[in-house]
DNA sequence: CGGTAAAGCATA
DNA sequence: CGTTTATGCTTTACCG
C-alpha cells in the first residue's frame, strides 16, 4: 500500500491542497469529510478496514492530479500512527491539536480558538512502553477508546475547530507566514510518526561492545568490572572503604572528611582540585552515567529487531524544538554514535547546520554584514575577518554569549565588540531581552509567540512597584526580569531556527519520496514498515538530519539534503542572501570522528 | 510506601 | 580565553 512516487518533482510540504478531515461520527467510527472554498462538499463514514485503503486511494489520485491531499485530524499522534500501522502513508497533513497550540498564543483576537480548551494539552497518545503503535480500532471506538479526551475527534468538533483556526489564521500578524508555520509544525508530525515507525537503525552488539570496552565486563547483580575498580581507588584514596559512591550528600562529607574543600561534587568543580582520589571519581562517574542512562537496560527495553525507536514529542518544547518522551531521544551520548548502524547494503547519510542559530539571527535581521560573515563554511572565521574579535575561539564564545544573554566574564566582555560590528543582528536580540524584561511576548520569524510572564514574574514586579518596597525585593524584581529577558532574547533565535530546521526536515522528507523503494531480499531492511524500503528519515536533532538509505541512493539522498536545505532558507528568507552549509558524511555509521 | 524535588550530566 | 539558552532521564533524598 506505498503511495506511488512521482517521477521528477517532490510533491511540496507547502502546498495548498484539498482538505480532507477525518474525525469520528456517534459510535466512533471514522468519517472523512471533503472540504473545498465552499464548504463541505461530501461525508463518507469508514469502517476500520476501509479507512487505510480509501485514505491510500484518495492520497494516490491527489498525487496523481498534482493537487495533492491535506488530510486534517485531531493529532497526528493518534491518527497516522494508526494509518502507518496499516501501511498507508501521506504526503501532507493539518494536526490541528499542534497548530491550536500556536495559534492560541500567537492570535490572541482569536477568541473563539481560545475557548476552545479541549484542544489545550497533551495529546491522547501511546504510552513509551506499550511499543504497540495505535490500532485503528482505537479509532473506531472499540479498544482504548474511553482513556481518550472526549469531545475531540468527533466529526463535527474536528471541522470545527479547523474552521476556527482558519478564521485564526487570517487575524495572524503575518497569515502567509502563519500558514507556514502550521504547515511546517504539521510536517514535522508526520515525520516524527514515521521515524517512530521506522526506528533508528541499531546495532546492539556494537553497543555492547561499546559497553564493555568501558565499563569492563558485565558482572550478576553487581556493577561492570572498570566500575567496581575504580570504586575501591576512590574509597582507598579518601581513606573511607564503606563510602557509597553513588550517593551525593554521602560522597561529599567523604570529600570533606579527607580535606578536599568542595560545595558539590559536580564534575566541574572536582576538575579543579588536585587529589589521588579525583582522577579515579571522575572516570567512576563518567561511566556510572554511562551505565545508568544508556547501558544494558537502555538497550533492553529501547533497542529489538535492530531497531532503537524513540518517543518524539513534536512542538515539546516552547521554543518550537521537539522533545522526546522515553528513550532519552535528544540526549544520545556521542560514545554511542557508533552503534547507529546502517543495515547491510544500506548507508547512513548524516547532515548538520554549521552554526544554524546565529545565520538565522543574521536572516532575520538582515545584516548584511553578519550574513557576509557566514557566507562559506565556518560564521565564526568570517567573524574574525570582519574584524570584531581576534581568533576563532573569541569569535565563538561572543556569539553564543549574544544569544544567550552572557554579561559577566570573557564572554560579556566580548559581546559589545559584536555590537560594534553587527548593530543590526544585535538589536534584535537586544530588543528581544528587552521586551521579556518588560514583561512582554516576542514572536518568532514565522509568528510562533512566548508565553507571556509567569506569576513569579508577576509577583516579583508587584512587590518592587509597592511603595515601601525593600531594596531586596527591588533586586530580586530586577534578577527575575533579567532571567525572563535572557530567555525572550533566546526564544527568538532558538524558535527561529527549530522553524529553519522543520522546514528543511519537512523538504527532505518529500524529495526522499523519490526515490524508488528497494525489492525486499538482499539489501532490504531488517525489519520495519513498507514505507521503509527506499531512503527514509531515520533520526532529527535540533540542526541535524539522519537519512537511512540503500547505498546505491545514499548521494542522491545527500543532494536532497542540499537542496531542501537551500529551498528551506528561500522559504523563509526569501532572497535575503544567507547561506546553510552542511556538513554532510556517508558511511556505515553515525560515529563522528 | 508512593510521589516529588534536587543533583548531576547528557544533548543542541 | 566561559557556565549564559532550551531540554530528559536516573538516582538519591525527603516528605506526607
Amino acid at each position: 500500500m506505498e503511495t506511488p512516487s512521482s517521477d521528477a518533482s517532490a510533491p511540496s510540504p507547502w502546498a495548498d491542497a484539498e482538505r480532507i478531515v477525518l474525525g469520528r461520527d456517534a459510535r466512533g467510527g471514522a468519517v472523512a469529510v471533503a472540504l473545498d472554498r465552499g464548504g463541505e462538499h461530501g461525508r463518507r463514514p469508514l469502517s476500520s478496514t476501509e479507512l487505510p485503503v480509501w485514505v491510500s486511494a484518495r492520497e494516490a489520485e491527489g498525487a496523481a492530479t498534482g493537487r495533492g491531499i491535506r488530510w486534517v485530524w485531531s493529532s497526528t499522534a493518534a491518527w497516522y500512527s494508526a494509518l502507518l500501522g496499516a501501511g498507508v502513508r501521506v504526503s501532507r497533513a493539518h494536526d490541528l491539536r499542534l497548530c491550536h497550540a500556536v495559534l492560541r498564543d500567537a492570535v490572541p483576537s482569536a477568541s473563539a480558538l481560545r475557548e476552545a480548551t479541549a484542544w489545550d494539552g497533551a495529546p491522547a497518545e501511546a504510552g513509551p512502553s506499550a511499543g504497540a503503535l495505535f490500532e485503528l480500532d482505537d479509532l473506531s471506538g472499540n479498544g482504548a477508546a474511553g482513556s481518550r479526551r472526549p469531545g475531540r475527534d468527533g466529526v463535527a468538533e474536528t471541522v470545527a475547530e479547523l474552521l476556527r483556526q482558519d478564521a485564526a489564521v487570517a487575524q495572524a500578524a503575518h497569515p502567509g507566514r502563519m500558514r507556514l508555520l502550521l504547515a511546517a509544525e504539521s510536517a514535522g508530525a508526520l515525520a516524527a510518526a514515521e521515524m517512530r515507525a521506522a526506528g533508528v537503525p541499531w546495532d546492539a552488539e556494537h553497543h555492547d561492545r561499546i559497553l564493555r570496552d568501558a565499563l569492563g565486563d558485565r558482572r550478576a547483580g553487581g556493577a561492570p568490572a572498570r566500575m567496581t575498580r575504580l570504586a575501591a581507588e576512590v574509597r582507598e584514596a579518601l581513606g573511607d572503604p564503606a563510602l557509597s559512591i553513588d550517593s551525593p550528600p554521602r560522597l561529599l562529607r567523604a570529600l570533606q572528611r579527607a580535606g578536599i574543600r568542595v560545595e558539590s561534587t559536580s564534575k566541574w568543580e572536582l576538575g579543579e582540585i588536585e587529589h589521588p582520589a579525583i582522577a579515579p571519581l571522575l572516570e567512576y562517574k563518567r561511566l556510572a552515567r554511562l551505565l545508568t542512562a544508556n547501558g544494558w537496560a537502555w538497550l533492553d527495553e529501547w533497542v529489538r529487531d535492530g531497531r532503537f525507536r524513540p518517543v518524539y514529542i513534536p512542538g515539546g518544547v516552547v521554543t518550537g524544538r521537539w522533545a522526546s518522551s522515553g528513550g532519552g531521544a535528544l540526549q544520545l551520548p556521542r560514545q554511542l554514535r557508533g552503534a547507529l548502524r546502517a543495515d547491510p547494503g544500506w548507508r547512513i547519510v548524516a547532515a548538520d547546520v554549521a552554526q544554524l542559530e546565529p545565520r538565522v539571527l543574521a536572516a532575520m535581521a538582515r545584516d548584511e554584514r553578519m550574513a557576509e560573515a557566514a557566507r562559506g563554511r565556518d560564521l565564526y572565521e568570517g567573524i574574525v575577518a570582519a574584524g570584531a574579535v581576534r581568533t576563532r575561539a573569541e569569535a565563538k564564545i561572543a556569539v553564543l554569549g549574544a544569544m544567550y544573554g552572557a554579561t559577566t566574564g570573557d564572554s560579556g566582555r566580548l559581546v559589545p565588540r559584536l555590537r560594534r560590528v553587527f548593530p543590526d543582528a544585535m538589536a534584535l536580540v537586544d530588543a528581544a531581552a528587552r521586551t521579556g524584561e518588560e514583561g512582554g511576548v516576542v514572536t518568532t520569524w514565522l509568528g510562533r509567540t512566548s508565553p507571556p510572564p509567569d506569576d513569579a514574574w508577576r509577583a516579583a514586579q508587584a512587590r518592587a512597584s509597592r511603595s515601601g518596597a525593600s531594596p531586596a525585593d527591588e533586586t530580586r524584581a530586577l534578577r527575575i526580569g533579567r532571567d525572563r529577558g535572557r530567555f525572550t532574547r533566546n526564544y527568538v533565535v532558538q524558535g527561529t531556527a527549530a522553524e529553519w530546521a522543520l522546514a528543511w526536515l519537512a523538504d527532505v522528507r518529500l524529495r526522499l519520496t523519490r526515490l524508488a523503494p528497494v525489492d525486499s531480499g538482499e539489501g532490504a531492511p531488517r525489519s520495519g514498515p513498507a514505507f521503509a524500503r527506499r531512503a527514509h528519515l531515520a533520526f532529527f536533532l535540533h540542526d541535524e538530519v539522519i537519512v537511512h538509505a540503500p547505498a546505491e541512493h545514499a548521494d542522491a539522498a545527500a543532494e536532497a539534503l542540499r537542496e531542501a536545505a537551500e529551498a528551506a532558507g528561500r522559504l523563509l528568507f526569501g532572497a535575503f542572501p544567507i547561506d546553510f552549509p552542511l556538513d554532510l558524511r556517508i558511511s556505515d555509521s553515525a560515529a563522528k570522528d
